[in-house]
DNA sequence: TGCGGCTATTG
DNA sequence: CACAATAGCCGCAG
């Protein structure tokens, strides 16, 4: 697009950028000049200026990826947003209300009295005309723009893309003047992209074989029903394999936990709840309570995972789909839908490679120490970090087992406060003073409902939540201290994942799953060596961009599988 | 019908 | 069974 040259854009310069449901699209370039275009055009700059498209809202990135147009880099004003102020709302008017100092109570709404559009009630859109400014005389987004209105016209629509630069460069000096946190923009530029891999991942969603899905379903809990009665049989028939073991013929649903947990108490079983881990003691002992550990097993896949679930999210071009977040929850991780996270293991081998292709399979290991020690600078755990199981030298440090140094770290990372850690948890303080102090300071801040800041600098909320019973107070201390671990780790899992997405385009390699330590990638079968040596270059350069002093080591387990559940093949 | 509690799966 | 998430079913309130 030589116009986009000639007003003198570069690479990785902000370009304002609005994609209409209809494909309508504007780009605005810096000083307020814009213009119409189409989404190929768009594709064409990427390729030549690749500047850095500025988008309200992963949705632009959805519509730039169902236009075939996919690009390289975006800043995306609501993930950006999301870091800078925290919490989970960033439509456009509430991240520029932010940016403005505007009361976030302020931001208007469609009026209630107005009730649901009727033939009467012209939406804003069509009214647009005399006073066709998005930005009202209260200073707020008018809600009319904000909630679509923006696309009913090309004119509203160049000005969108023109108010998305604005946006933008109001949030870079926002993130500028964090001072306190030592990567603020990189880290919007990566949560930003990353908003451009969810779309990506939910478009191209995960290579999942059917027939191989469908065996192993058959093998836990038989073949696909036939009907609602043949399905209604089989259940009968696992809830009977349970029941048999019932204390005189008694008859419960054992779907019903309060009703389980009375068999139980028949059984001469006395228990407060029935979860798993409480029943394992007694698996041995009690054929019921071992009957029931297996239905539980095969009814969480025939309910969750099953037939239905198949049928639910897996496409018919063999791939497995579901809505991807960038940055979700507590401490920002990436989330997925359509149980793309919390998958069964078992089903991992129906993750196959579709033909003449390869998975390479990515795990950063031991993260969250690592991380600990990056953000922290502590000089002897980042010491310990060389080491490729971290965990031994700190046991060494701390004079006592692995398994125990292993606990005391979790401990201090999630806070835990309950079992035997105490005596390696107060060596742990002697050992590792800087990165203690960290966690305490988080704790305390977070016990006084102060908010925090990761090392990328996303604000963790702490106004709001529950009340302030002993209880509750610890458990805030918990959520914060282990917020900034998770959060930091989440950032630096999001810019290696960001940078595999570049770096791997020219091999034809895709990332086809994100699982908060884990990247799974796929690519010609070819190119399977070049991608697994990119995946780990890719955490050296990311590692170098993201704690410059290099003082800490992190390291990645790759593999090249054809399925998710090989063991490695290197 | 909506929602909290319980349960299981994952990192 | 600490921290985080998604998701299904039950029981109860409205």
């Amino acid at each position: 697009m030589t116009w986009l040259r000639q007003r003198g854009a570069g690479r990785g310069d902000l370009v304002g950028l609005a994609v209409a449901p209809d494909g309508t699209t504007a780009v605005a370039a810096a000083g307020g000049d814009g213009r119409m275009t189409s989404l190929g055009e768009v594709a064409m700059a990427d390729d030549e200026i690749r500047p850095r498209w500025v988008t309200w809202s992963q949705e632009t990135a959805q519509w730039l990826v169902a236009g075939g147009a996919r690009v390289a880099t975006c800043w995306d004003v609501a993930a950006v947003h999301r870091l800078v102020f925290g919490g989970w709302r960033a439509d456009p008017g509430w991240a520029w209300a932010h940016l403005h100092g505007l009361a976030p109570d302020g931001v208007p709404t469609e009026a209630p009295e107005a009730g649901p559009p009727d033939l009467f009630s012209e939406p804003d859109e069509a009214r647009a005309g005399a006073d066709d400014d998005p930005v009202g005389a209260d200073g707020y987004l008018r809600a009319g723009w904000a909630r679509g209105g923006w696309a009913a016209a090309p004119a509203r629509i160049l000005r969108w893309a023109q108010l998305a630069l604005e946006t933008a460069e109001l949030q870079r000096a926002a993130l500028g003047r964090l001072s306190e946190t030592p990567i603020p923009v990189a880290t919007a530029r990566s949560e930003s992209t990353a908003e451009l891999l969810c779309a990506e991942l939910s478009s191209d969603g995960l290579p999942l074989d059917l027939a191989a899905a469908e065996r192993v379903l058959t093998g836990i809990i038989g073949p696909r029903p036939r009907d609602e009665v043949h399905a209604a049989a089989m259940r009968a028939a696992r809830d009977a394999e349970v029941l048999r073991h019932a204390p005189g013929g008694m008859t419960v649903d054992l779907r019903s936990p309060v009703q389980v947990r009375s068999l139980l108490a028949a059984a001469g079983i006395d228990v407060p709840d029935t979860r798993a881990w409480r029943l394992e003691q007694f698996r041995e002992s009690s054929p019921l309570i071992a009957a029931l550990l297996e239905w539980r097993k095969a009814e969480r896949i025939a309910t969750t995972y099953g037939y239905a679930w198949l049928d639910e999210h897996l496409d018919g071009d063999g791939r497995l789909r579901g809505s991807w977040t960038g940055s979700d929850g507590a401490a920002g991780r990436m989330t997925a839908s359509s149980g793309l996270h919390n998958m069964p293991a078992a089903m991992r081998q129906a993750v196959i490679a579709a033909p003449g292709h390869a998975l390479v399979r990515a795990d950063l290991g031991q993260i969250e120490p690592r991380v600990l020690a990056a953000v922290t600078g502590d000089p002897a755990l980042a010491a310990a970090t060389a080491a490729d199981d971290l965990y031994l030298p700190v046991a060494s440090q701390l004079g006592v087992d692995r398994p125990t140094a292993k606990v005391a770290m979790i401990s201090a990372m999630y806070g835990q406060t309950t079992g035997h850690g105490g005596q390696a948890l107060r060596r742990m303080r002697a050992a590792y003073p800087v990165a203690m102090a960290y966690l305490d300071t988080a704790d305390r801040s977070a016990r006084a409902r102060r908010e925090l800041r990761t090392y990328g600098g996303r604000r963790i909320p702490m106004s709001g939540g529950p009340g302030d019973s002993p209880a509750q107070v610890a458990a805030r201390g918990r959520y914060g201290r282990n917020a900034l671990i998770q959060g930091a780790a989440a950032e630096l899992f999001k810019m290696w994942a960001v940078t595999v997405r570049a770096r791997g385009l020219p091999l034809g390699a895709r990332i086809v799953l994100c699982l908060h330590d884990e990247l799974l990638v796929h690519g010609p079968a070819g190119q399977a060596e070049a991608m697994a040596r990119l995946v780990g270059e890719c955490l050296t350069e990311t590692a170098r961009r993201w704690s410059p002093d290099g003082r800490v080591r992190f390291t990645a387990d790759i593999s090249i599988v054809r399925s998710w559940a090989d063991a490695k093949l290197e």
